[in-house]
DNA sequence: CATGAATGAGCCTTCATTCAT
DNA sequence: CATGAATGAAGGCTCATTCAT
């Protein structure tokens, strides 16, 4: 909706108080998420490390689920956007591994702000439905990936780009939220760690001949 | 020592009867979580899918989150079980790939048994506590990865073998877990899938010169 | 600082109807002691006779011993008061005899207000943790009684007063309450029983030469 | 029922064995009180403490309450026994001062045994239904006492020796039982704890004048 | 709109007691 | 008679949600 050219100053103020008391309540649900887990979330926790009385929450969402769900929407908006700053900053003439490696690193980067709500997020928040929101990222990675696959068909050997899209985002993520969670601080200061999801990604898309796929040789 | 939140059984059964139940209850309880859900799952409802009164329940098990860490505990050790009677399966003379392609589809039958159970475990189990088990058969499978990589150094590119196990390992996982809770007929029916998973982790292991690591030639 | 058990009061009521919830708890929590004793006490029960959902008593009270705690202490503080009250109602050229019978008086009468209770209170409520509360009073009494006996030093024989206030107290409260819990009617109908008490407690303090302690005289 | 002459040894040794598994149980069940109080005591923990089967205190006790009745009893025959054996060790020819601080004296030694145990009786135990039976060292008190009076009418002040017998009986309960729970130690280690108690009691029975009755002279 | 007191369904857990072996 | 697994009624308590003020 576009932003309709700064009329109707009347309403605003009211609208923007909501919009802000929205924000601090998925600001609070975050910081009790990533100290005391999704167990110790309750209705009157949140409403209270707001500054909120509980009543007001339920002004603006309609249960518990819906507050979770759109703290979940809110982080993948985030990794999203920082996804499309960070590849709009690859130079347009980068090598594929380049490419990857750009797009690895920022999202190590992104998830590093915050390791212990990423954990929460992974490990305890149920996803269960409408909170399947936690693959969001992953499907837009993968049509990022997609789309970076059929722009350069021709430097990258598999032929079912979906297919290849597919699994590259989910090894990717199995690969770096696995070592975020574990150890945070061993990442950060490992670039080995980036360097060698990039290998894994880049000679998967090399289309140089496979691997020893040949049985060996006089045998 | 901390109390460690009471995840332990409360008492082996030594009675025949008694270890019946226990298995009993542990069935229900996978039963229950993939037909309902780990939401749904309340220890009224496990002693009633078991035939079994509520205090039987606890004369085994101190909490309920103890009864899920059982049912995760023989989950792993299960798969952990068919990982080494599969490895048992290949022949000796097996090429890398070979191998590889062995692990991944015996890895993949198993947790095709029973799909819905997988997700549950995945995706609504919290991994809280003593519940980290759902990490276990991720490390068990790095340790046979690393032991692997170990042993035939000479066939494989990656120097530290560790991190190589390790990544190997939790792309593994990431690749497969999606794509069997997403849509497990599929990957039932889809030799592809196992066959380019293979392929990612062939090429990574490949000891052949990097694919175009150099900057492109005349550019 | 050790978590106490939790018998404090939850949060103390601000608003009004906050403040009479609470004391419709405390009040509905007697009538089931005094009516059907303390085994019988249950939380849900509490809320059904205060006419308040089970939520409510939670509201302020953070366990089922909190709110026997709070009956007990009001108990207490009102006992406290009658006796405050009748001693100030104590002429004060009155006889040291004459302040005993006050106070006796005065303390059996406040007990037949609700002997049902007075017997659960000692009977049945277990002093345990937090609820060794029921000795406030005994306390309380005897703090009263040592004022009284360091004031009037020189009308009374025993030289250690602390001891003798705390024997006077603990005599006094067995004296009573047994036959209050034993026959309440008995009690208020017969002047000779408090008289009796005052004896006891007067011949004790009297300065006059102490009762044929000497061996009998030619034997 | 008379011991029949020592006849059919036959069942004998069986009812020796249950004999001594209800010892067994009662004492257990006092360890549990002193150890862990009235609360913690669950029939099971009974059994567990007494080396037996829960199944084999149901031999022997209908219910829970049957057992704690069973430990009240043997622990108030055990201090009338004391009592008995401490009086009839008393000079015939003692003085009724002598006699009381001899009765005195036996009780407190006799309660200073265990002072945990007296505590959970008289705290926490539920004197409720049969369980009145803490009362019965009490009466059986009163009955000595009662006894003695009417044996020594003329060196006796009160005339209503039934009253005075229990208000003797009781308040000396008063003040055993709460220094004896209070402060065991201090007790144990003060004679004139003893000597004071029985000052009151004699006091009150001395035939001398009552203490300055009359209103105060000139005034 | 904010507030926060009130609601109540329902869950986890205990423990006295029974009964098959 | 002993054993101990099984039973299940019942109770304490939480927390998402509502609604009167």
């Amino acid at each position: 909706m576009a932003r309709r050219l700064r009329t109707q100053p009347r309403k605003l103020p009211t609208q923007e108080r909501a919009r802000a008391t929205v924000a601090t309540l998925l600001t609070a649900t975050e910081r009790l998420l990533s100290r005391k887990g999704y167990e110790a979330l309750t209705t009157n926790a949140i409403a209270a490390e707001a500054g909120v009385s509980i009543g007001s929450v339920y002004q603006y969402f309609p249960t518990k689920e819906a507050i979770v769900a759109a703290v979940v929407d809110r982080f993948c908006a985030r990794r999203i956007d920082d996804l499309t700053r960070s590849m709009a900053t690859i130079s347009p003439t980068a090598t594929l591994r380049e490419v990857i490696r750009g797009v690895v690193s920022a999202t190590v980067a992104a998830h590093l702000e915050n390791p212990a709500l990423v954990r929460v997020l992974l490990q305890e928040v149920p996803r269960k439905g409408q909170l399947e929101r936690v693959d969001a990222i992953l499907d837009h990675g993968i049509g990022i990936v997609a789309a970076a696959l059929a722009a350069r068909a021709e430097e990258v050997r598999p032929r079912n780009t979906e297919l290849a899209a597919r699994l590259l985002a989910t090894a990717t993520r199995g690969m770096l939220l696995h070592e975020i969670v574990r150890d945070p601080d061993w990442v950060r200061d490992s670039p080995d760690f980036v360097d060698e999801v990039t290998e894994i990604l880049a000679r998967y898309l090399d289309p140089s001949p496979p691997p020893s796929r040949a049985p060996r040789a006089a045998f």
